[in-house]
DNA sequence: CGGGACATGTAACGCGTTACATGATTAA
DNA sequence: TTAATCATGTAACGCGTTACATGTCCCG
């Protein structure tokens, strides 16, 4: 009844597997936010759908870890099908590719805004972008170098020893840094051309 | 029954109609494509979806030009109470900003894909985004300087005089035009550590 | 005589989101 | 006692997508 199909975050959930080794959905969501953030986002109801899903398919197995003190997680890793879907989704090119952005929509017709409106929701993208681009900043040294992320006890699937010095990793992590040097750059010339009045401003970085 | 509720990409075919006077939904289809397209892609379908609404809110207007040759054109225009809707949309925070990049996906999880299937996806994606610069880069000269779009004969409502001189579409366009160079900036980098063999390139590996 | 542009729409579907539900532990 | 963290899930909803439907004109 359920539609036998994976979509691309069905393959971002099981990449993660692949790579950082039997999760749990907490955990899941946990590193999605941290390493899927800047080029597909996740909430939580939704990890543990693709874990259904995927399980379906025989891409996933669990495994109910019990705990006394917590509620029992259930653990999750990739199968050897897992591994093969994962190929042959390589193989096939990518097709979504899309940029939604409701603060480019507003710059665009900012014709209509009221008098500070449009400032007022630049300058809180300039704040929302600069924290972004501190963590990805930070994301980068602490990824960098070693596959972090303590789950040092549990050594998972032969495969998945990519991860100890995977280089696709700060490829991304480089990725999301230029963008948002990129977006912040733009952002304070749009702020400049918004309101060239107050203030003699002495630049920013550079 | 239909929810009386406008999401971000209801206040973009607005805001088009806003800008470029009266249009019809196969229009508006066309102009999405050259203007929001960077930040917001429309299928035709939602196009007359988000006309249904806004007629049912009574953001726009519609009026039936009769035409001997072709089927009869729905021309909208958007009201006063559009105009209204606008303004008080720019006064909301932003709450969407999302980017869903299938090939950044993939790279990420690189490790997976057999040879070859990695780097033929970032060929044709720099193919791809070379066409969206030279796109952007021709529509940031044909609409900049002057308000184009020919509907030479049509005189929208004044307020959408703003069109003739408007500095925030070439924001926008800047905007795009950064994006993809930094995109292809990226891409370049990328194809380089997957594939540094071939070709005498100067200093491959070690 | 087929294919593209012109022109408008509907039907079906599910991903992605929001909100809800539960319940223990720990620290301010 | 209030809130955060740990932990797992379900229900409802609609935007956005794909595919379908219809028909004319124009060009090679």
């Amino acid at each position: 009844m359920e539609p036998l199909e994976a979509y691309p975050i069905t393959y971002g959930i099981l990449g993660l597997l692949a790579l950082w080794g039997p999760l749990s959905g907490y955990d899941l969501k946990h590193i999605s936010d941290q390493i899927l953030a800047p080029m597909w986002g996740v909430v939580q109801s939704q990890v543990y759908k693709e874990l259904r899903r995927m399980k379906e398919l025989g891409w996933v197995d669990m495994e109910r870890e019990e705990q006394e003190l917590r509620p029992d997680r259930k653990v999750y890793s990739i199968t050897e099908k897992g591994y093969t879907a994962l190929q042959s989704w390589q193989a096939q090119p990518p097709d979504v590719f899309q940029i939604r952005d409701e603060l480019l929509l507003k710059v665009l017709f900012g014709t209509f805004a009221s008098p500070g409106d449009l400032d007022r929701n630049l300058r809180n993208s300039i704040v929302e972008h600069e924290m972004r681009l501190l963590t990805y900043q930070q994301n980068g040294l602490s990824l960098s170098g070693k596959g972090t992320f303590r789950h040092d006890n549990k050594r998972p699937n032969p495969y998945s020893d990519a991860s100890q010095e995977d280089p696709y990793l700060g490829l991304i992590t480089r990725f999301a840094i230029e963008f948002e040097k990129m977006y912040l750059r733009w952002l304070y010339e749009a702020l400049e051309m918004v309101e060239p009045r107050q203030e003699q401003a002495a630049g920013g970085e550079s």
